[in-house]
DNA sequence: TTGAAGGGCTTAAAATAGGTGTGAC
DNA sequence: GGTCACACCTATTTTAAGCCCTTCAAT
């Protein structure tokens, strides 16, 4: 598959490139080369962790474990028409104001007594429970599990999610943890590119309806579940192609080549 | 039909006053939609939390379709429902985000502890401006994250407070008096200020 | 034991008679055996009458539920999802028969959350592998029309206001068609775009006494709701009508604007194909007009480090476009909104190997001095 | 009174995991 | 009634375009 920086430029999106063998006919190869703008990784650092130490020595993270109750009181009435939200002891917000909905305006004694029952005991404070890190080299974000599991988001490449993986793990280790990098796995990658003419998705829809969802009273783009490779489409009016759920990148590039002449039978009214 | 509850999501209010007032709705339906609640001596308000809550999972897409009666016609008018659970973020001021960027040289990138300083703010709005900050003044984050300040809670709520009612002063002066487009001189945003 | 298996026949009688075994056998014998099921097949039948469906709508509707609901993605679901799940298989059978319902309609009839609607309705098309034709927005006409109150004068609508459905309806129907072929139909809610096609509709039928009667006000009279994104549409309409009237001589002359523009629709619409295709950049072109009004094709495939040169040429593009033969586009791709991007990468990242050395004094900065946490308990504390 | 602008939600994918909803055994 | 085996909430990332909501600026 050819490879998005080291490839010799394509002169013209239509001319066979000659350094690399794709995988369809040189004829049939768009030139254009889906950008990979996420990936998912795990690893196992194969250790149990205290989530508390960790948040409250690391000033790259953030943890809730769960929550106690606000305890309702004589004040709430007065906040009620001073601020315009209510969090929970954790900083958290339970609690959101804005405006009543018009036509089915709530009174006020109803609102207040369901903030009360939320605030009160009712309504558990879910919160998520694992320590939330982020470095800014590669810019990513992880989620750390007392388990010594860990997910790695938000890299552009392969590399770049192994690179900041292990850097999570060091700063595990220097926290005093026997962290080690077990099972390191590029577990989903998300990318997206331009095919640079409008498409019509209600054509699309018609002729592979069973692949396709487009629903545009919910969502703008049509939905398309390729089977192989089992990647999820995301494709748009503008020509805008977003591919997901693959675990290589060979399995983008191969489902943009994939949909590629399809979209171009949808450029024009059909 | 039907309107009541709507229940759980919380909707809230925050216009008008309504503290004076246990008004109430005797428009909203039935016997049942209110909740009891009494106070008590010290002045706590205690809910008959049962009856809440049997409402609201009542109400919650039951019986809807069998009580009653609508009239609505085929391809019926009433169909652009927005039944939608967003809330409005107030835009940040430049001062406010100066202190955002204040708030992450002290405590770093813990969201909640950042959102406990800025009281009308939730974690998820802190959480949207970090993101939408990285996008477009990516440095500025690396500069406050790597430019440690200590963390004076106090120092912090007394600045803040004096940022937001400066700005609430502006606005009542622009609303009232038009002519003077004083506002603030824009400056900020690239020096920043706060000690 | 299934107490329905086998049921899914295709004739009226099968099915009758099997419902009837499964209710009577499930409420004597085996009241468990989902209640809520028994209660999703009444909530159908009642959801049915209530929407004033064909009753071999209804016979459809009941099967789809059936077998949603035994099937194994549905059955530990929560409640109130099998209650959505319902208005899903009246949803799906209308769909299926044109009968043009809209999901707005079925969510405030159940007083369902239209985003929980959607997505037990995405699971059902999804699991239970059914092919639903699109709403079709001719057959959106007729129906939303029919609600309209325009047709019989009366206290609220003046003589001059009242119109006659058939008229207005063909012509909705041709304006609806227009905006399907310049592309401002693709990806956007229905009902809005039948709003705004019957506003101009109307007016142009009888444009005296109506051009200055608001869109606001029209929606009024017709006691039909006006949903935010008419207004995007009718603009959008009201630019195409515009660009299509430039070309005509004798409307030239008359310098028609937004307004004026609303008389001539009849016109227009006689002539829209020629109009068309001589207002914008010939169809085939369409792959230039792309080129024109993004950057160049050149640039794009492979640089992403000419992503943000590329974005600073958009707004010559724009001014391009507006001029003279502006290509036929849609208007997300004319009007890029402005969006916030993470920075490309930078030819140092792309060389990372994932191997490099890490030093000590990277990860130590994201670690808390002993003073720190001190401070940070302290003031915790205080809090 | 209008609009424009800005922010946040919708859709897809994937791993992580406790607590609780859910219904058949 | 307890077990079982999922559902599914909280959370993270990222792109696409449309819609919804609020605020504030010109007309």
């Amino acid at each position: 598959a050819p490879l998005p920086g080291t490839t010799p430029l394509y002169s013209s999106p239509m001319t066979p490139m000659t350094p690399i063998t794709p995988a369809t006919p040189a004829s049939e190869s768009s030139g254009i080369v889906p950008q990979l703008q996420n990936i998912v990784s795990t690893v196992n650092l194969g250790c149990k962790l205290d989530l508390k130490t960790i948040a409250l020595r690391a000033r790259n993270a953030e943890y809730n474990p769960k929550r106690g109750y606000i305890r309702s009181q004589p004040t709430v009435m007065h906040k009620l028409n001073t601020i315009r939200s209510i969090k929970d002891v954790s900083g958290n917000c339970c609690i959101r104001y804005n405006r009543v909905p018009a036509p089915k305006a709530l009174s006020s004694l109803v609102i207040l007594l369901a903030i009360i029952s939320l605030t009160a005991s009712s309504y558990a404070f879910q919160r998520f429970a694992a320590v939330i890190m982020r470095i800014r080299e590669p810019r990513t974000t992880a989620l750390i599990f007392s388990s010594g599991k860990m997910v790695c988001t938000g890299a552009k490449s392969e590399e770049q999610s192994r690179l900041a993986a292990r850097k999570y793990a060091r700063v595990v280790q220097k926290l005093g943890f026997p962290a080690k990098f077990l099972d390191f796995k590029i577990q989903n990658m998300v990318g997206s590119c331009d095919v640079k003419f409008p498409i019509r998705l209600e054509g699309l829809v018609l002729t592979h309806q069973q692949f396709s969802s487009y629903e545009p009273e919910l969502f703008p783009g049509l939905i398309y579940r390729m089977i192989k490779p089992r990647i999820v489409l995301l494709i748009f009016v503008s020509g805008k192609v977003v591919l997901t759920g693959a675990k290589v990148r060979a399995e983008i590039y191969e489902a943009f080549e994939n949909i590629y002449p399809i979209l171009k039978g949808f450029r024009k009214t059909t | 039909q039907m309107k009541e509850s709507e229940e759980i999501h919380v909707p809230d209010h925050e216009d008008e006053e309504a503290e004076t007032e246990p008004e109430e709705g005797e428009e909203n339906d039935g016997p049942l939609l209110v909740p009891r609640v009494k106070v008590a001596e010290d002045g706590t308000i205690i809910l008959d939390e049962e009856s809440l809550t049997v409402e609201v999972l009542r109400t919650k897409g039951s019986c809807v379709v069998e009580e009653n009666d609508p009239i609505f016609e085929r391809g019926s008018t009433t169909t652009y429902s927005s039944f939608r659970k967003s809330f409005y973020t107030k835009p940040w001021s430049n001062k406010e985000t100066d202190m955002f960027f204040l708030a992450i040289s002290m405590v770093g990138t813990d969201f909640s502890l950042i959102g406990q300083l800025f009281p009308h703010r939730a974690r998820t709005e802190i959480k949207n401006k970090f993101k939408r900050e990285e996008k477009a003044n990516g440095w500025r984050i690396d500069k406050a994250f790597k430019e440690k300040r200590p963390f004076d809670f106090e120092f912090f709520a007394q600045l803040l407070e004096e940022v937001l009612a400066d700005e609430k002063k502006r606005k009542q002066k622009a609303t009232k008096r038009p002519s003077s487009k004083e506002k603030k001189p824009p400056k900020s945003r690239k020096k920043q200020k706060a000690k | 034991f299934v107490l329905t298996e086998g049921l899914l026949t295709t004739t009226f009688q099968d099915e009758e008679h099997l419902q009837e075994v499964t209710y009577s056998r499930s409420t004597g014998q085996n009241e468990q055996l989902s209640r809520c099921k028994q209660r999703g097949i009444k909530r159908v039948q009642d959801l049915c009458k209530v929407l004033y469906l064909p009753a071999v709508f209804e016979e459809t509707a009941l099967s789809y539920f059936q077998r949603a609901i035994e099937h194994p993605s549905f059955h530990l679901v929560s409640l109130e999802k099998k209650e959505i799940l319902v208005g899903c298989c009246v949803f799906v059978t209308c769909r299926q028969r044109n009968w043009p319902l809209t999901m707005g309609t079925i969510c405030s009839l159940l007083y369902a959350d239209k985003e929980l609607f959607a997505s037990v309705y995405l699971c059902v098309l999804k699991e239970l592998e059914l092919d639903v034709p699109a709403l079709s927005l001719t057959d959106l006409v007729k129906t939303h029309l029919n609600s309209f109150k325009l047709f019989q004068s009366s206290a609220s609508i003046p003589a001059k206001f009242a119109e006659d459905k058939e008229k207005m309806v063909a012509r909705t129907i041709q304006i609806v068609e227009l905006a399907s072929e310049t592309w401002l139909v693709t990806g956007r809610h229905p009902v809005p775009i039948v709003t705004a096609a019957a506003y101009l509709a109307w007016q142009s039928l009888q444009p005296v006494g109506r051009l200055t009667c608001t869109f606001p006000r029209f929606c009024k009279l017709a006691g039909t709701d006006l949903p935010p994104p008419a207004h995007l549409r009718l603009k959008e309409l009201n630019d195409i009508l515009l660009r299509m009237a430039s070309q005509l001589a004798w409307l030239r002359v008359l310098n028609v604007d937004k307004k004026t523009v609303v008389k001539h629709i009849g016109d227009l619409l006689q002539h829209r194909h020629f109009l068309l295709r001589s207002s914008f950049s010939s169809g085939d072109t369409e792959d230039q007009s792309a080129t024109a009004a993004g950057d160049g094709s050149e640039c794009s495939p492979q640089a992403e480090g000419g992503l943000t040169q590329a974005e600073g040429c958009h707004p010559g593009g724009k001014q391009k476009c507006s001029s003279v033969q502006r290509p036929l586009l849609p208007p997300c791709l004319i009007n890029p909104r402005k969006r916030l991007r993470t920075v490309p990468l930078s030819p140092s990242d792309q060389a990372i190997t994932g191997d490099e050395a890490i030093s000590d004094s990277e990860i130590e900065q994201y670690l808390r001095s002993q003073e720190e946490m001190q401070e940070l308990s302290k003031a915790q504390a205080w809090h």
